[in-house]
DNA sequence: AGTGCTCCCGACCGATCGGTCGGTCGCGGA
DNA sequence: TCCGCGACCGACCGATCGGTCGGGAGCACT
């Protein structure tokens, strides 16, 4: 490796070219559309060259998402440590988790893909178990901020595991649903205004539901 | 066509079971993922008798999502239609989708499927416009109840559309989870005590929220 | 008996798949 | 100077891909 740049990034190793032309790759067609002749050819490098950095494709995928999941988690364990009371806690982890899909329009669809394909890939490679169990944990971790929240009697009583799907649902959802998701929305849903409709709209369906409250 | 049997189902056409095993292999799998091969030999027919009902592959994967896509508009807009005011049809309906997705194990895998890979595959046959149209006056449909439900103070003011990817994000989102929704659960997702739990949850999440009444 | 039609099949096509192999090139250390 | 080594490549492999083709079995109608 030559000396790591002083003028950051802008120098990348082939191994970084090439997980961040598969990130793309994957997430927008999925891994079974995805050729290595083509994925070589993002890169710029020959098809025989990847095999160099990664000993096969299926390896590489879990390299991929493994590097995500991770990256999420340690983004946002951080947001969850921080101080504040449970909602406040929890309403950080949610803004920091849109904040950081949108950012990167990647992550949703690789998360949400890495969940439809794993039943399917051939098993149980290292950084698959590292990428599930930084996501296990992180979730654990929501989990224990909601029994929290409700033993202070903040929140309501609701069953939590199936508060954590819907949180999940509501945040990368959206992120993931591409074209539909423009369409119903009529707008990008990565533009920054957009985002910070999102953040809002999450954060008022937390606080009050849908139902005005002079109604009850 | 031999007389439609007497005894009902059972006896299916080819073009049935083709579409059946179609469906359940694309919904696991995905589009790029399945050979027409490995689905011949799971519907018992020879490979080439595939193309005697569906003249390519991304015909016969437009028909599976068409007819599903076709079928959720179906019954959704009847619930949708029936009476109530808006807070009664809006929870009719998420209830009835719940309902459907969790009867139909494949139904929320292909929608998602279908709105991933939507950039991918060769555009536009008819039966994907078709879905398309199908799932559009739905969620336009869903939209005027909002705002219905708004104008008459019944619901606070949110933003429209983005609480229609939060409604299919809260609903679809979780059956399409597989294993890790069983995961974060611990439970099957599909088990009617655990679809009762999800309805009682998003219900209770409309009217309320997360935050317990008393805190504010 | 013959004709036409639906349904189905095995054999085959060119293209592409993931992966292997032998080898070249440039660089740092002895 | 030479060597070892990491990075890279083109050519090639067997397998599988979606799709075509010609034909056969069964049935209805004349």
């Amino acid at each position: 490796m030559p000396a790591p740049s002083s003028v950051a990034a802008a120098e990348q190793t082939s191994r970084d070219k090439i997980l961040d032309a598969a990130e793309g790759l994957f997430a927008k067609r999925g891994y079974a559309a995805i050729g290595l002749r083509e994925l070589a050819e993002v890169v710029g490098l020959g098809k025989s060259s990847l095999f160099h950095h990664f000993r096969t494709k299926a390896q590489l995928y879990a390299a991929v998402t493994a590097r995500i999941l991770v990256r999420i988690e340690a983004r946002l364990v951080r947001s969850l440590a921080a101080g504040g009371d449970p909602l406040v806690r929890l309403e950080r982890w949610l803004d920091d988790l849109v904040d950081l899909l949108a950012e990167n329009p990647t992550y949703a669809r690789v998360l949400l893909r890495s969940l439809f394909e794993d039943d399917d890939l051939p098993g149980d490679l290292p950084e698959e178990i590292e990428g599930r169990r930084a996501i296990g944990d992180m979730m654990a971790a929501v989990g224990g901020l909601l029994r929290e929240g409700m033993g202070a009697g903040l929140f309501r009583a609701v069953h939590v595991n199936h508060f954590l799907l819907t949180l999940v649902g509501v945040t990368v959802f959206p992120f993931a649903s591409g074209e539909f998701g423009a369409e119903v929305l009529g707008k990008d849903l990565f533009d920054p205004t957009e985002v910070r409709r999102r953040k809002r709209e999450v954060r008022a369906l937390l606080r009050s539901g849908l139902v005005a409250r002079a109604s009850r």
